[in-house]
DNA sequence: CGATTAACTTGTAATTTGCAAGTGTAAAAA
DNA sequence: TTTTTACACTTGCAAATTACAAGTTAATCG
C-alpha cells in the first residue's frame, strides 16, 4: 500500500479534484484503464502518448494513495502487477465522457473519437452503462 | 490578441483537452469565471486558492489563445480588462458540473457544494441552464 | 498633483518534469 | 543450470515550470 500525502488546497471540490488529477497524465493514465482496457505498468507505458517511467510511476502511486486505482496481483505472472479503477475511479466515467464531447466539438480528434462522441450524443446513459459493465467484468 | 502555440501530444480528445487545461489552475479561473462572475484580473487573483502573478497571467493568455475566454474593455473603467468565457469555455459546464458531483461524492466539500451537487443530483439540466443564462446575461 | 488601483512583468529560488540509464525479481530460453 | 529477457520500478541530472517577492506602466481617485 502506498502512503503519500495529497495536499488539498481549499475545500472546493473543483480544486480538490484538480490537487488528485490536475496534470497533464492523469486523467490518461485513468483513460487507458477505462477505455483501452490496459492495466501493467508496460502496457501503460506504451499505451499511450508517451509518458516518462519514473512520471508513470509517481502518478501510478498518487492515484493509488487517492484511493482511483488499486494495485493487485496479476493471475497470469508474478512478475506483473494488475492495476485497476475502483469505484471512485470507475465514477469518474461521466467527467470523461463530458471531456470527450466537448474537445470532439471544438477540436479536430481521430475518427473513433468522433464516432464515440456521437454515441454519447445519442444516448449517454447507455454508454456509461457499457463502461460500468465493462469495468465490472475485469 | 494573443498568439501562443498549444502543443497537441495526439488527437485523443481526452488529450487535447489536458493539453489546453492540464494543469492545476486553468479550471479553477474557469470555475471563478463561470460561477463566482469574478471577471478582472484582480479579482481572479483573490478569488480563489492563492494564485501566483505570473501564473494567472500566463493562464489567462493561454486559456484566451485557446479560445476558452475573451479579453475586452471593462465597461466601467479604462483600467479594468473585462475576462469572459466564449461559448467554447462555457461549453465546459458540463464538465464542471460532473467533477463537482464526483468531487462531493468522495470528498469533505464545503456546504455550499453539497447544495449545489444535489441540484445537479435532482435535475442536472436545469442546473446547466441557469448556468447559460447567467453567462449570457453578462 | 500625489496616492492608489489595476494589470501585468521581471528576477530568482524551489519544485517538477523529461530523458537516459540502472536495479531487482520473475519467467523463458538455451 | 546458466543465461537471457520481461517487467516494474528507481536513480541521477539537465531542463522546464512554478512560487514568491518586487518592480513597472497606465488609469483613476482624492
Amino acid at each position: 500500500m502506498n502512503k503519500r500525502k495529497i495536499v488539498f488546497r481549499s475545500d472546493c471540490p473543483i480544486s480538490t479534484a484538480l490537487d488528485i488529477f490536475g496534470d497533464k497524465w492523469s486523467l490518461l493514465i485513468i483513460r487507458d484503464l477505462m477505455f483501452k482496457g490496459l492495466n501493467t505498468y508496460g502496457d501503460l507505458l506504451k499505451g499511450g502518448e508517451g509518458i516518462a517511467t519514473n512520471i508513470l510511476a509517481d502518478r501510478l502511486g498518487l492515484l493509488e494513495c487517492a484511493g482511483i486505482i488499486s494495485k493487485t496481483r496479476h493471475p497470469e505472472s508474478k512478475a506483473k502487477v494488475l492495476y485497476q479503477l475502483t469505484p471512485k475511479g470507475a465514477g469518474l466515467a461521466p467527467v470523461l465522457i463530458e471531456i470527450i464531447a466537448w474537445s470532439e466539438k471544438h477540436h479536430e480528434v481521430h475518427p473513433q473519437a468522433i464516432a464515440f462522441a456521437n454515441e454519447i450524443k445519442k444516448d449517454k446513459a447507455a454508454v456509461l452503462a457499457q463502461i460500468y459493465s465493462r469495468l465490472d467484468r475485469q
